[in-house]
DNA sequence: ACAAGCTATTGACGATTCGTCAACAAAAAA
DNA sequence: TTTTTTGTTGACGAATCGTCAATAGCTTGT
């Protein structure tokens, strides 16, 4: 695939083969692979993955973190506005952010990971830290259960049909920006 | 665990191995165990796993395909009602279903077979069941492709919301059905 | 009661994949 | 060049999948 230098430094060698994970998993989902076939497809040995990840569910990790952290990132809220608008904000940018990263966010989703407790706690770090922005921006501390399950469920709601438009046409990021916040309505009266 | 009859009729071996199939991945979740160890923890031989079912995805998808006929059927909305009531006897139906196998339904979504396409299919069968009946209630003929993204979203909402509620304590039934209903308004304002 | 036939059931087997590790080789240091 | 460091490899053992010829329990016929 690349001219695929011998030999690296250990951070430019791991920074390639997560870019090649990023890229290999976006266009296959995560679907069971050998580590054999994803190392030969690397142009690296299978023994090298493992020194780098340790082992399968290692490179699976970094991988996805990568992209967790990135989303996280992404749809930090800016702390100059009001909750109508940094809420607005921050739905506007994760939607921008999968609209970009269509691939591997749809692989994220609906790759198949949930299999692996560890994984899926990645991805459950991305809803639960979203929850936490948007109780922490309504001045909710304690949230209730019924709170919770409410947040939770308007998130979901959120990543299902993200993950379904990354299949559909004809729908605008606007649309789903305005769809989104208003089935926040419903959720925002049962708060606390 | 059964005194476990040598020799079976064919029917009632295949359902005592489906019977222990759900029992087990209710308490297990769906984490990868070797078929050896299924097998002789339900007391028979892997090789008649294998018989029975083919390969372990085969086990996987009948015992899953159980479960979700079953909640199929449980949410199938009574034609006698108007749209309204329709509706909520179907999400009070769905809410009761979870609370009565919980353990299962809980394995179900976040047990992780998300791994697997086939098996993640079934799931997804619910998910468009759910829809359907849902927008044919309404008569809605061919939905918009928005109109598709927001039910799924909402459906999703459910079934997360009800996967948190297993684990979550203090939440009435009666509780999440007015937070589903609620739910659905703005979405019932975006169909076609 | 016994033999013969049917079929539910088994366990050993080859194939595949995981993860390890001692050996190798390319760059840097002396 | 020689030595040292360390990035890299491929062969190996362990674990698991799925197969299949052999086995053993039930049924039928006499």
């Amino acid at each position: 695939m690349d001219p695929a230098p011998k030999r690296m430094s250990t951070e430019a060698r791991r920074r390639q083969l997560l870019a090649f994970g990023r890229e290999h998993f976006a266009q296959h989902g995560f679907e069971a692979m050998p580590m054999d076939a994803i190392a030969e497809h690397a142009g690296v040995s299978k023994g090298l993955l493992y020194h780098y990840f340790g082992d399968q569910r290692g490179f699976y990790m970094e991988t996805v973190r990568g992209v967790t952290d990135e989303v996280i990132a992404t749809i930090e809220p800016p702390s100059d506005q009001a909750f109508e608008d940094a809420f607005r904000t921050m739905v506007t940018r994760f939607v921008q952010y999968v609209q970009t990263h269509r691939a591997i966010y749809r692989a994220l989703v609906r790759g198949g990971l949930g299999s692996d407790t560890e994984v899926n706690a990645l991805l459950d770090r991305v809803r639960v830290t979203s929850m936490e922005r948007i109780l922490e921006r309504l001045g909710v501390g304690e949230p209730s259960s019924l709170s919770r399950i409410a947040i939770y469920g308007w998130v979901s709601l959120v990543e299902n049909s993200c993950a379904e438009w990354t299949e559909a046409d004809g729908v605008s990021p606007d649309e789903l920006v305005e769809l989104f916040t208003s089935a926040f309505q419903p959720i925002l009266e049962v708060l606390n």
